[in-house]
DNA sequence: AAATATTTATTGCACATGCAACAAAGTCAA
DNA sequence: TTGACTTTGTTGCATGTGCAATAAATATTT
C-alpha cells in the first residue's frame, strides 16, 4: 500500500525518455545555431529537401514529424535567408514546390558532416548499448506498422 | 562520396530519440490535461512534492530537469488551483516552502496510478526490449556520474 | 559593522508553438 | 455547370518557453 508513496520520478520511463531527448536536442540545437544560424525545424526541412528533391509542405509534415504551420514558418525563414525557393506546383496549384538554392545545397553540405559527427559521439558514448536503445525506439515508434 | 547524399533523417538517432519522446510526452500530457486539468510541469512539481515533502523551487529545479522560471510558474498555477501552498522558509527567508494541500495530496493519489499504468503500457509494448532502452537512456543521462 | 558578492524566486520580453480560422485551388456529385 | 466538400498552406491568437534583469535575503570579505 506504500507503492504509490514510493513513486520516484527519476525511475519513471516517460520522464527519463523526455529528459534525454531534451538534453540531446538542446545540445544539438545550440551547435547548429552557433555554427550555422539555423533552428531544428529549419534543419529538418533542409535535410528533407536534400534527400527528397522537390517537395511540398504537406510531404514534409507527413515525413518529418512536424505540424504544417511549423513547416510553413521554417520554410519562410529559409526562403528569406536564401536557402530555398518556393514555387507553385503547376499540376496542382495548391501545392508548393520547395527547392534548395545553390546556397542551400552548400549549407547542407556543411551541415551533414556535423550531424553525422554528433551521432557518432552519441554512439561512441553508448558503445554496445546502441543496439538496445535503437531497438526500443523502433518499437515505440511503431516502425513496423 | 555519396555518403552525405545518402543521409536519411529517419535513421538519425537524435531525430528518432526526439520523435519518440515527443509522441510519448504529447500522449501523456493529453491524458493528464483531460483527466486532471494539469500540465507536465505541474505534474512534475506535484510528484516531487509528494515524494520529497517540503521543498523549495531550487530543489525542484535541480532534481526535475526544469528551469527555475518554469518551476516558479507551475507552482503559481498550482497554488491558484489550491493544490499547493507557498510559505517562507524561516531559516532562510529567500527560500520558498512548497507544500501539498489536502486537495493536492488527493490529486496526486489519483494521478499516480494513471502514470504507473501509462508506464506499464509502454513496458508491455516494449517487452524484453525495455532493458536495452533503459540501459541506453541511463548512459546518455550520465546517471553514474 | 559596512561594503561587496552570491543566492533565490519572480517577472518582463522576445520568440516559438499548437490550434483554429481562413482563402485559394481542386475534387466530386447531381 | 453549379454547388458542396476536401485539401493545402498561411496567419491570428492565446499560451508556454528561455533568458536576462530585478529585488530581497543571505553570505563573505575587509
Amino acid at each position: 500500500m506504500t507503492d504509490a508513496n514510493a513513486f520516484d520520478l527519476n525511475t519513471f520511463l516517460p520522464y527519463r525518455l523526455n529528459a534525454v531527448a531534451g538534453r540531446i536536442s538542446r545540445a544539438f540545437a545550440e551547435r547548429y545555431r552557433e555554427e550555422f544560424g539555423i533552428s531544428i525545424p529549419e534543419w529538418r526541412v533542409l535535410v528533407h529537401l536534400h534527400q527528397g528533391g522537390d517537395v511540398s509542405v504537406r510531404d514534409i509534415e507527413a515525413r518529418v514529424d512536424m505540424e504544417k504551420s511549423k513547416v510553413s514558418r521554417a520554410a519562410s525563414r529559409l526562403e528569406a535567408a536564401g536557402y530555398i525557393t518556393k514555387a507553385v506546383n503547376d499540376s496542382d496549384r495548391r501545392l508548393l514546390l520547395l527547392r534548395l538554392t545553390p546556397q542551400g545545397e552548400a549549407l547542407v553540405a556543411r551541415l551533414l558532416p556535423v550531424a553525422i559527427a554528433y551521432q557518432e559521439e552519441m554512439k561512441a558514448k553508448l558503445g554496445p548499448l546502441v543496439e538496445g536503445l535503437e531497438a526500443g525506439i523502433a518499437v515505440l515508434l511503431d516502425d513496423g506498422k
